[in-house]
DNA sequence: CAGCCCCTTCGATCCGAGTCGAAACTTCGT
DNA sequence: ACGAAGTTTCGACTCGGATCGAAGGGGCTG
């Protein structure tokens, strides 16, 4: 009888308005990938003016979608935390695919699929690769809605030189599936998919290139892949340069 | 170098294009819970003039978010397939909480996290705990991204008087977690749950209510449920009467 | 067959939101 | 301390899109 629309969910117009923008959005994928960044590069990248730019990175503070380093002078904006990155992926997961005009485009979108990071972690054909054959080594097991560290699996990562990462310190989970856009899979979240990352990156196995998302994979990053098990990695090393 | 925005994943721009306008919002909402209904009741959900409402019901229709029935003379839209719903599922689990004024919004919220109906499956604090109830039984198990049926799970679901729905007749999976946004855990997706509440619907365990998404579990449906090894529903049945 | 109801299309209106430039403010380097 | 670069705020403009009423077209019913 009430004529007025009282639907009691959650509010899907608030994502929806934040997200109608093309600016606003190609400033959260710019930070998709963890890197915090100064509003210039940001207004760069989303090709509108600083002004513009600051306007919209209110609204994404506004609704807490973003955050600020408030010790530093000069202002980095980045994700406000790892959830709202699996957020991104997840739209990502049901959105259609950008049209893609130009070679360069095409490049990119072809490494992003390859190999790429989600805030602090592995997604991509890489990501998903990566974690099934985790589950497939019986490192982790399917457990509800997250992943478990078996009994052998805590040795299996310190085999290969891995140190854990101390469970509890903050609320963060210790590994989640995050649906991936790329395969239809899902790629390793959480505290340990993070670890793992560092721990590649410390040792050169993975680079992250400078002002995008794509990760590269080394020789010595192959090296690794096989030990860890992981086939499905399409590219070789070479292949993978421009 | 190029100053414009080169990003080459997926378009979130569609998405929050469609999702930003609240009568939008309230169309998918009414439909998500998997009926078909006609334009002018759309246009009283969404309170809106009828042409509204057919403007925005074309929009929809272009996305491939919804269709409707080709044959009938009258047309009723409805969701196009059980994955867009799984969609909204998802883009609720990420959206903060309505704000909610009156009375009747706070027990039509409470109601729609108690039991609700997901395009054509249980979802709420029902469709969870039936869901852990599952696994904590194993009679499903978490294989990767979709659940599997064990050996003996067959058995126990045809001890209930359940008739499992025959593989492979479309593409849809046979049982696959879905985020649900009423406890931050998964229900249960895919043909397997539909086919738990066509059973239950049939054998009087659960009734829909015209005009809404809520499920309201009968007396029976108490007794089923504890078959079912479910026992975090909250309500009793008497306690959930107006 | 006629009348009624419902839905869609079209035209016009209006509001909100994104955009930029100018100006003020802050911070860093010289 | 002063100049330069970067960032935010403010004001004004513009444009896309949501909205409704009127008109046109079917389909069902009496």
């Amino acid at each position: 009888m009430t004529s007025g629309r009282d639907y009691a969910g959650p509010d899907l117009v608030i994502i929806g308005s934040l997200l109608s923008d093309p600016a606003r959005v190609a400033i959260m994928m710019a930070l998709a990938g963890g890197e915090a960044l100064r509003p210039g590069e940001l207004a760069k990248r989303a090709a509108v003016a600083p002004s513009t730019a600051s306007f919209h990175l209110a609204k994404l503070m506004d609704a807490g979608w973003i955050v600020h380093d408030q010790q530093a002078a000069i202002r980095r904006y980045k994700l406000a935390s790892p959830e709202v990155a699996e957020i991104l992926e997840h739209l990502a997961y049901v959105a259609p695919p950008a049209p893609v005009s130009s070679l360069r485009g095409h490049q990119a979108r072809e490494a992003l699929r390859e190999a790429r990071c989600c805030y602090d972690h592995m997604a991509g054909t890489l990501g998903v690769s990566l974690t099934q054959a985790l589950l497939r080594q019986d490192v982790l097991r399917a457990c509800g809605d997250h992943f478990q560290l078996t009994a052998d699996g805590g040795q299996w990562l310190r085999n290969r030189a891995m140190s854990l990462p101390e469970p509890g310190v903050d609320k963060r989970a210790f590994a989640r599936p995050c649906l991936d856009w790329t395969e239809r899979g899902c790629h390793l979240a959480g505290r340990l998919s993070a670890a793992i990352l560092t721990h590649w990156t410390e040792h050169g196995y993975v680079i992250r290139p400078e002002k995008a998302r794509s990760l590269r994979v080394t020789s010595a990053g192959h090296e690794q892949l096989i030990a860890w098990g992981i086939t499905k990695l399409s590219h070789e090393p070479t292949a993978a340069g421009s």
